[in-house]
DNA sequence: AAAGTGAGCAACCGCGGCTTA
DNA sequence: TTAAGCCGCGGTTGCTCACTT
């Protein structure tokens, strides 16, 4: 059976969009709100397939676009994402706010596609490591900031979800059964090469330069009263986390150390995923 | 000044995953 | 359970414009 097209594409306009249309697509989100984008063009008058619309307002319309140069922070940031992720545009540019998953593969090609090989991601080679965070508005402030670089912050919803971590000695796990967390949410899945890439390398300031997170800060985290430590388990234990709240108050709460056994990483070597 | 060439980027296409009926 | 429909992703195409010859 072959597969029904998006759209009828009789009566329909290819091809580069008007003001006009523009202004009409607009409208109608601004009065529909995103989504439901097969039935967008009727809406607004268009004669465009619902995914043209959707394409054009992701890519060009969305109010929160950077337009311009890519700074030379953010092509950092791609170059290594591109590192850690290979081609997946769309989680590579929900770490760089304002950018779209278009313009950063474009940018990709345009200016390192030629001087550097395709990344193979054949699921033949690749190991899974699966990370979800926490609710973002669960965590320290500084803490959200640093997940927000590895987990996506357009999905705040995200969890961490703790993997059987090896542990090593460099961080322990006093207390506590492994927390079975419930799934309920989209993953980031990222997939490593074995020994591709080390935890220095994802979390040290020559992977991501985290500007106000600076090495002071971690230490602030680290110094948090309980009292701090308590009231985040609290939230946890009241968004339905108990596991994760019993796992980590029963534990040194080292807000790194967690997600580091999240993920897996336990240690400064390679990573050995499993 | 005109033709050729290449870079940049907006838009399209096809596929896979997820949801719904 | 399964087919149909929707959504989102990555790869590709083709248009535009700047630069070179």
């Amino acid at each position: 059976m072959g597969r029904r097209p998006c759209c009828s594409k009789e009566g329909m306009i290819k091809g580069a969009w008007t003001a006009i249309e523009d202004e009409l697509l607009v409208e109608c989100i601004k009065v529909h709100g995103e989504g439901k984008w097969s039935g967008i063009p009727k809406k607004a008058g268009l004669k465009r397939c619902g995914k043209s619309c959707r394409l054009r307002w992701l890519n060009y319309l969305r109010p929160d676009i950077k337009r311009g140069n890519m700074s030379p922070e953010e092509e950092d940031l791609i170059i290594r994402l591109h590192r850690l992720l290979g081609n997946r545009w769309s989680l590579i540019a929900g770490r760089i706010p304002g950018r779209t998953d278009n313009e950063i593969k474009n940018y990709w090609n345009t200016n390192f596609a030629k001087k550097a090989p395709a990344r193979q991601t054949s699921s033949s080679e690749k190991n899974s490591i699966r990370i979800t965070s926490p609710p973002s508005d669960l965590l320290p402030p500084n803490l959200q900031q640093f997940t927000n670089v590895l987990a996506t912050p357009l999905q705040p919803e995200l969890e961490f979800e703790a993997l059987p971590p090896p542990m090593d000695q460099n961080f322990s796990k006093t207390t506590a059964s492994e927390p079975q967390f419930t799934d309920n949410s989209p993953d980031i899945i990222m997939d490593l090469n074995p020994g591709e890439i080390s935890v220095s390398e994802i979390f040290n300031d020559d992977f991501i330069n985290f500007n106000d997170f600076e090495a002071s800060e971690m230490s602030n985290i680290d110094n948090r009263g309980k009292s701090e430590v308590q009231e985040i388990a609290e939230n946890w234990a009241a968004s339905d986390c108990l596991d994760q709240a019993q796992y980590y108050m029963g534990s040194d709460f080292s807000p790194l150390a967690f997600l580091f056994e999240s993920a897996g990483w336990v240690g400064d070597d390679d990573v050995n995923v499993v």
